[in-house]
DNA sequence: CATGTCACG
DNA sequence: ACGTACGTGACATGA
C-alpha cells in the first residue's frame, strides 16, 4: 500500500535478463525513462489477459503497480505459490531459499546491494550498475524455477496438485490482494478511551502487586515473577518450562490463584497489559493516512495445511473470549450507510471429518441438522438427546475438538480437568458408537506411514517425514499431524474455493460491497445497507456450495454495525 | 535473537 | 522415563 516502483525487470529467456530503471535516485544518478509514460507503454501488456507473466509473490507486484494505477491482470504463474503446492511442509519459499534449493544458485541478496539494519538504504538509492544485477537475476531466476515446479506439476500422477495450483491458489491471489487493498475501516479514538481504561486498571492492579510481593518488580518479566512467587513466596512448582525454569503461564497461575491471592492479580495483569499493547495502542498506528483504513498482509505460502495468515496486524487473532477482549472488536466498524457482515462455517471441521470417514452415525446427525457435541453426548453416555446434561455436552465438546486434534488420553484429561483412566473411557466409547471414525482415524496414519504423506479433499498434500521417526515423540507429533491436517487443510481448501467465487461474483455485478477479512471459516464484509439482504444470500450460496460433501454445509451470516455485534 | 507468554480458529 | 491436541503472529524481557 505504500510502496513505489523503482525498475522493472524482465526475463523472456533462461539465462537472459533485463532490467529498468525509472527512478533511481542518489547523486549522480543518470538520467532514466519517465516511470508513468513507461508503465503506461506496458499496461497493455501487463494487463493483457492472455498474456502470460510469471513472478515470484506476484500478489505484492500487483499491488505496487496498482498503487501507480497500473493493473495487473496477465497472471498466469506465480513461483512461490508453485513451491508451495509441490511442498506447503518446506520452511521458507522466498525466492534466495528456492534458488539454492532447486538451482543450486546464490543469489545476490537485497543486503548485499541495500545493506542491513538502521543503514540499510531504498532500492532508489542503490547504484544502477549494482541493481542491474540483482534486479535481472531475480526475473532470470524466476523464469528458471517455474520451469522446474512446472515439469513437477504437470506430471500425470500430480493431476490434482496442479489443479489445485490453477484453480484454487493463482486465483486466490487477486482475491487476497483485493481483500488487503480494501482494509478495514478501525475507530481510533474509540481504542484510544480504551487504552486509557486499560492503564488506569493496570496501574491499580500494578499497586495490590507490589503489596502483596511487599516490593516493586516488573510485572511484565517472567523472570522477576517466578523470583517473586516460587523463591521469596515459596509458592509450589506446578509445570516448567522447556528450559527448566518454573512456568508462570496461565493454567498454572489459575491452579495457584486457588490457594494465594497474588497469581490472580498478575493474571489479570497480564490479560490488560496484552490488550493494550498488541491491540488498543498498536492498531492506530497501523491506519494507513490515505485511506484512513488498516490494511493487513494475508500470507498464502505460510501454514504448512493451506490456511492462510495474516501480518502487519494479525486480523485473525482480535479478541473475542473474554468481555473485556471482545471490547477491541467494537471498533472494527462499517462507515456510515454501511453494515459490517459476517459469514461463518458452522463446524466446517467436524464435517470434514464425517465426510472424510463416511461414519454413518456421524453423517446422519449433520443430516439432520442436530446439536452435533450434544449428538455425540447422547452416543458416549448412552441416553436421549433430551437428557443430555451440560456436563455431558461439556466433554463431548472436548472429545470432538480432541478428534480433530489427534487427541491422547492424556490430552483430553487435562482439558476435561479428570483422570487419564476416565478420559481413555471416554475415547473408547466414542469409538464404538462411531467406528468409522476409528476406521478414519486408523486409515489415515497407515497412509501418512507408507505414503510418506496426507491429502486434502482437493489434492493438497502434506509431506510427514518424521512419520516413521525412531523417536517416539517425533513420529507421534507427526501421527497428530497427520491427523489434523487432512481436516484442517480441506477446510482451507473449501473458505479458498467459496472466496474465489465470491470475488468473480462481486466484480462482476460491482455490487456496493467489499470483501474485508478472512479468519480461517469466516468471511467479512462492508456492505451497502440497500445490498444486505442480497449480499447475504449470494456469499451463503456460494459459501454452501464451495464443496459437494456427504453432509450440508451450514454458514451463519451476522449483521451489525462493528465487528463486535455480528458474533 | 531466544524465550515465555498469550491472542485467534 | 518422557512428553502429551492442531495451526498461526505479536509482544516484552533480557542476554
Amino acid at each position: 500500500m505504500q510502496a513505489n516502483a523503482v525498475g522493472l525487470s524482465f526475463a523472456v529467456t533462461p539465462g537472459e535478463a533485463a532490467y529498468v530503471p525509472l527512478m533511481h535516485n542518489y547523486p549522480g544518478a543518470p538520467k532514466q525513462l519517465n516511470r508513468d509514460e513507461v508503465l503506461a507503454q506496458l499496461e497493455p501488456i501487463l494487463n493483457a489477459k492472455q498474456a502470460k507473466i510469471i513472478g515470484h509473490n506476484l500478489k505484492y507486484d500487483r499491488s505496487v503497480l496498482l498503487n501507480h494505477n497500473i493493473r495487473l491482470d496477465g497472471i498466469k504463474y506465480d513461483t512461490m505459490l508453485e513451491s508451495y503446492v509441490c511442498n506447503s511442509v518446506a520452511s521458507r519459499h522466498d525466492l534466495d531459499t528456492l534458488c539454492e534449493k532447486h538451482l543450486n544458485h546464490t543469489n545476490i541478496h537485497f543486503e548485499d546491494v541495500a545493506g542491513k539494519g538502521a543503514k540499510q538504504i531504498t532500492f532508489d538509492q542503490v547504484e544502477l550498475e549494482v541493481a542491474v544485477d540483482y534486479a535481472a537475476e531475480d526475473a532470470d531466476m524466476v523464469l528458471r524455477l517455474h520451469q522446474i515446479f512446472w515439469d513437477e506439476l504437470a506430471q500425470k500422477q500430480n493431476s490434482k496438485q496442479k489443479d489445485l495450483y490453477l484453480n484454487i491458489e493463482v486465483p486466490m491471489l487477486k482475491v487476497l490482494s483485493n481483500i488487503e487493498r480494501n482494509g478495514v475501516l478501525v475507530d481510533d479514538k474509540l481504542l484510544a478511551v480504551q487504552s486509557k481504561q486499560l492503564s488506569e486498571r493496570a496501574q491499580e492492579v500494578e499497586k495490590q502487586a507490589y503489596e502483596l510481593a511487599e516490593q516493586e518488580f516488573n510485572l511484565s518479566s517472567p523472570k522477576q515473577i517466578q523470583e517473586i512467587l516460587f523463591v521469596k513466596q515459596g509458592l509450589p512448582v506446578v509445570r516448567k518450562t522447556p528450559k527448566g525454569q518454573p512456568s508462570t503461564a496461565e493454567d498454572v497461575l489459575q491452579e495457584l490463584a486457588v490457594n494465594y491471592p497474588l497469581p490472580k492479580l498478575l493474571l489479570e495483569h497480564r490479560m490488560l497489559s496484552k490488550l493494550k499493547s498488541t491491540y488498543t495502542d498498536k492498531l492506530p498506528t497501523l491506519i494507513n493516512s490515505k485511506t484512513n483504513r488498516i490494511h493487513t498482509s494475508y500470507h498464502q505460502a505460510v501454514a504448512s495445511t493451506g490456511r492462510l495468515s495474516s501480518s502487519d496486524p494479525n486480523l485473525q487473532n482480535i479478541p473475542i473470549r473474554t468481555e473485556e477482549g471482545r471490547r477491541v472488536r467494537q471498533a472494527f466498524i462499517a462507515p456510515v450507510g454501511y453494515k459490517m457482515l459476517a459469514a461463518d462455517y458452522s463446524q466446517i471441521e467436524l464435517r470434514i471429518m464425517a465426510h472424510l470417514s463416511q461414519d454413518e452415525r456421524l453423517c446422519e446427525a449433520f443430516a439432520q441438522g442436530e446439536d452435533i457435541h450434544r449428538a455425540t453426548a447422547a452416543e458416549v453416555f448412552n441416553t436421549k438427546l433430551d437428557n443430555v446434561k451440560s456436563e455431558q455436552r461439556r466433554a463431548a465438546k472436548a472429545i470432538n475438538f480432541g478428534l480433530i486434534y489427534g487427541m491422547s488420553a492424556f490430552g483430553l484429561a487435562r482439558q476435561l480437568g479428570t483422570t487419564r483412566t476416565e478420559a481413555q473411557q471416554y475415547v473408547r466409547l466414542y469409538f464404538e458408537r462411531y467406528p468409522g471414525v476409528k476406521k478414519y482415524m486408523d486409515n489415515i496414519r497407515e497412509q501418512a506411514r507408507s505414503q510418506g504423506y496426507i491429502e486434502t479433499l482437493f489434492g493438497r498434500r502434506l509431506y510427514l517425514p518424521e512419520i516413521n521417526d525412531k523417536n517416539v515423540q517425533r513420529r507421534q507429533y507427526a501421527e497428530r499431524t497427520a491427523i489434523n491436517a487432512p481436516m484442517q487443510g480441506t477446510a482451507a481448501d473449501i473458505i479458498k474455493r467459496a472466496m474465489i467465487q465470491i470475488d468473480g461474483w462481486l466484480q462482476q455485478i460491482q455490487a456496493d460491497c467489499k470483501m474485508i477479512m478472512q479468519v480461517h471459516d469466516e468471511l467479512v464484509f462492508e456492505v451497502q445497507s440497500d445490498a444486505v439482504e442480497q449480499v447475504t444470500q449470494e456469499v451463503t450460496q456460494r459459501m454452501v456450495a464451495a464443496a459437494d460433501l456427504s453432509v450440508p454445509l451450514v454458514v451463519d451470516v451476522a449483521i451489525g454495525s462493528n465487528w463486535d455485534e455480528v458474533q
